[in-house]
DNA sequence: TAAAACTACCAAAGCGCTTTGGAAAGCGAG
DNA sequence: CTCGCTTTCCAAAGCGCTTTGGTAGTTTTA
């Protein structure tokens, strides 16, 4: 149709219209587009047969189908996705929104991972996934015209906040979610898929208090997201059960860069009495507290020791299975996508059933960045 | 409509619709949704005129646009993104898709930063973002079903090779689409955003060679990689001018992890004859080659010398602007997802118009990491 | 052997939007 | 007053699919 716009030159608004909307798709996109129309033209059936046959549906001969099966192989017919949401009324699609803060523009690290595995689950059960890195501004908004315009079916949400107003957003518009994550303080129930943060961190501080650290330091997350939040207070209990008093001082937050690992730390370290020991919230902050530790002129491991989150990422394992390098609690990030994916097929397909939650366990491991606290004595005294 | 088979029990055909496409989307969607049909009898004017006028186009009178938009923002209408395209012909969305090896399954970490910044321009421009992920014995095929389905009007190819099969696939699918790398020895000529690697990894081979080091180890990317073949070349080529016999001992490549950067500077140092730098393809992989000198007791800078390649990822920035920590050769792939994204848009405006390429410029970085070659002179001797 | 029940197909009505091809009203010029 | 030209609107035809509500023809049942 939009081809007769082009042709029609005397006419000055479709001119107008042509410039504005140009329709190269229809032009280019002839070529090797096929569609269900004469496709079952060309098998002398009718629409509904042919759609039958494809997608399934029991009233059509298993001749029938196996013919129209071979001519749509033939003539590279796939069904046009957006006239097939129209009809359905289903868009097949998965949205992500990622929260991009204006001020902090940083993109999660492990964000790669965890997109990755969880599109696998999709595109297993037929879904695409749709990505939007939205300001925390307009997210509101967002998330309702993500409902409205109707393109996706479903969507993940990322990074929730303690009570996080999303939320109850989400269930009002219907939309089926899974969280990745936990937001505290929201009293309706909904689907999330977490890991333990504070057991998490409450063992690896208490395997730091074990070792008779006294001074620890918390390298964390941003504390206005829920998980930090929670890894502080398993902080705070192990510190608590070994009757130490938290010293403000001991513990930052911020956006778990290198830089902010090797910066807090460094920082940390020159006071007068430095932490024998850091619990980090993640690997990447984690390698600059490292670097902080180094270049101070201190051992890892002897001088000062570090545990640290490990959400095992493809590119940053943690030594290997069997050695790994930093003592710390792992729990991996791609089986979480995993289980969020998988919630939220069952959600869609389901939505009036109960939320699905889900715990994801995570693993221990003693590697070489521990050690007992040294001379302890002294500093007590 | 599905709504009628949901209360049409007696019938079996429709009960099995029912279960194969359960149509919650119709039943819970009608709460928020106002369609363009009731948005124009609200009104008291024709769909015509209220697209129109939402739309922009000259055929309304400025009095009647702006009842309408005030109808739409008070009903919070919002047109249908799929009822849209499917008029329109354009999906309004870019495709991104993630080469996966079923081999090695890992998400390059640069992924999300090179994402996030190209998603940005997007919807800017009012498009959205579909990400897929592809193993990469189905690629061909999938690119073919994206065109043929229709879901988006141009893509982003990933992680070219060196004689990239998808550019001229691509390129007679007449789907709009950037490179972000180039592909050597493809002759057709085809829309890139790529950076100088012969000439950056030219230039940190030379820093290293001019301080007097001869036994330079390559730490490289997956040399079936473009970009990774040509670091490669730049390295050799350094070489070269420095009269150094390139030895395949010193060349490794692999996926860019950090284990990797550990495990292949171990093994290097660990030889009768170590080397006495290293060039590093990425910033990860440095901070296990860093990790692989200090274990072993060097100390890097002084007794080991480093330079990378840093893609100045948001989470993992090299020291800062002032005081680089690793010197290195440094180029934004944030920069880079944008030109691309930019790229594209413009590809799809006008496809037509000649390929767009980019060449991204890097800095040179010289940080704390090399130094002058140690005791060159005993082992020449 | 007639009625009931399948089986295998089809025509046509949407899905919600854009775009075409008018057509009615308004307006200045002849 | 009429003709031609805008301006401003509308009815209706798609976009490509799914789904409804049939209808013939073939078995099966009573």
């Amino acid at each position: 149709m939009q081809k007769v716009s082009c042709e029609k030159k005397g006419n000055l608004r479709s001119a107008t219209i042509k410039v504005e909307h140009f329709p190269f798709g229809s032009i280019l996109g002839v070529i090797g587009t096929m569609n269900l129309k004469q496709l079952s033209e060309r098998l002398g059936l009718s629409q509904t047969t042919v759609s039958r046959a494809l997608n399934g549906y029991p009233e059509v001969s298993e001749k029938t189908r196996k013919k129209v099966h071979d001519a749509a192989r033939a003539a590279n017919y796939k069904p046009n996705t957006r006239a097939r949401s129209l009809a359905t009324g289903r868009a097949m699609t998965i949205g992500h929104v990622i929260p991009v803060s204006t001020q902090h523009e940083m993109v999660n690290p492990v964000f790669g991972d965890f997109v990755a595995s969880a599109g696998e689950v999709y595109s297993r059960h037929g879904y695409d996934m749709l990505l939007s890195l939205v300001p925390d501004s307009e997210e509101e908004a967002f998330y309702r015209d993500l409902k409205i315009k109707g393109n996706v079916d479903g969507i993940v949400v990322h990074g929730p906040r303690m009570n996080d107003p999303r939320i109850p957003l989400l269930i009002q518009l219907e939309l089926p979610f899974v969280v990745h994550g936990r937001a505290s303080d929201v009293k309706t129930p909904f689907s999330w898929v977490d890991v333990a943060n504070v057991t998490a961190m409450q063992e690896a501080t208490t395997h730091l208090t074990a070792l008779g650290h006294r001074r620890i330091g918390l390298i964390n997350g941003l504390e206005q997201l829920d998980f930090a939040f929670r890894r502080r207070a398993g902080f705070l209990k192990a510190l608590a059960e070994a009757d130490i008093p938290p010293d403000p001082e001991l513990m930052v937050s911020a956006d778990m860069t290198e830089t902010f690992g090797y910066d807090a730390a460094s920082a940390m370290l020159a006071r007068d009495t430095p932490p024998t020991a850091f619990v980090v919230a993640s690997m990447i902050t984690a390698l600059g507290v490292r670097r902080a530790i180094e270049s101070a002129g201190l051992v890892l491991g002897r001088d000062v020791s570090v545990v640290t989150f490990d959400d095992d990422l493809s590119y940053l394992r943690n030594g290997t299975e069997a050695e790994p390098v930093f003592t710390a609690a792992r729990s991996s990030v791609r089986e979480a996508g995993r289980r969020v994916a998988a919630i939220l097929m069952s959600r869609i397909s389901d939505p009036l059933a109960p939320p699905g939650t889900e715990m994801m366990p995570y693993r221990f491991l003693t590697g070489a960045t521990t050690g007992p606290a040294p001379a302890q004595i002294a500093a007590e005294a």
